[in-house]
DNA sequence: AGACCTGTTTTGGT
DNA sequence: GACCAAAACAGGTC
């Protein structure tokens, strides 16, 4: 799931493959995705490139030689990107395809179509109206603890919420949670100083953990939650052995904490 | 008013 | 073949 990590890594493969070269044509195979009339897209960015790339939270923003032309992208649940030649190539479920002129293509992978793409000519203009917080791993401890002491509900739906920090979603935060030892239905408002800055230390490390790792699960340290989550594939025979918590061995507990699936050490992560 | 919570959207994989 | 997962936003409640 795109996520920060991922988000970041994708920012990467742009970067490396897609500079550069002149924008020939936009092809969109449904316009839903874009957040831009498709027409003014196409318009505006034809014989134009990309230089450069900037990310925040889930936010890629690909900028254009033109200062206030910017390609926003937010990869949904299942986004990707590829960059490829020729148009045999073109991958499943790249819906929308940038062409350059020199018949290269980045295609823009959307299987759920739960992604979009489109215009905007600020970036910090653009975060302000979707009240896009800091990114996680731009965050201090002491603003991360003044945004989140002020709210009363639950830390797990708080640090899903992308106004409060941005890149956080349900997988991270039930792993942040977890090497914090926070329950996820612990009320913001009542964490301690020593839980705010276990909170800090561990959105760092599992942000840089899946980074390095390039959000490949299954390479995660074992001292990771992320190996109870049925969808990791798992490279051991007894799959029995990630449903336990890797420090105590205690049965991972699955519930529900703000309409959303949750993971969590019944023994090491109590309320209060 | 504002904080918080729930429902809807979308589709492929299981 | 029904159901689940996900993020963001709209709309609801108190």
């Amino acid at each position: 799931m795109p996520e920060l990590p991922e988000v970041e890594i994708r920012r990467q493969y742009l970067e490396t493959s897609s500079l550069h070269q002149i924008i020939a044509n936009i092809d969109v195979e449904d316009r839903k995705l874009l957040t831009t009339d498709y027409t003014t897209l196409v318009t505006t960015l034809a014989g134009r490139q990309f230089i450069s790339t900037h990310r925040v939270g889930k936010n890629l923003f690909v900028l254009t030689d033109s200062p206030d032309i910017i390609v926003h992208m937010h990869f949904g649940m299942t986004g990707d990107l590829e960059y490829y030649h020729s148009s045999l190539d073109r991958p499943r479920f790249a819906r929308i395809v940038f062409e350059f002129t020199n018949g290269f293509n980045l295609g823009f992978l959307c299987p759920r179509k739960f992604e979009r793409v489109g215009l905007i000519d600020n970036i910090d203009a653009f975060l302000k109206r979707k009240k896009i917080g800091p990114d996680g791993l731009a965050i201090s401890v002491e603003e991360l603890a003044e945004r989140i002491y002020q709210k009363k509900a639950f830390i797990k739906p708080v640090l899903l919420d992308q106004s409060i920090v941005a890149g956080l979603g349900n997988w991270i935060v039930d792993e942040v949670l977890f090497q914090a030892c926070i329950h996820p239905e612990r009320h913001a408002n009542t964490l301690t100083n020593d839980q705010f800055n276990q909170l800090h230390n561990a959105i760092w490390l599992v942000l840089k953990t899946a980074i390095r790792y390039e959000a490949t699960y299954r390479d995660f340290p074992n001292s990771f939650l992320i190996h109870v989550r049925e969808w990791d594939d798992s490279p051991y025979d007894d799959v029995e052995a990630h449903k336990f918590c890797p420090r105590c061995s205690t049965r991972i507990e699955r519930t529900e904490v703000g309409g959303r699936t949750t993971f969590f050490c019944p023994k090491e992560q109590q309320l209060r």
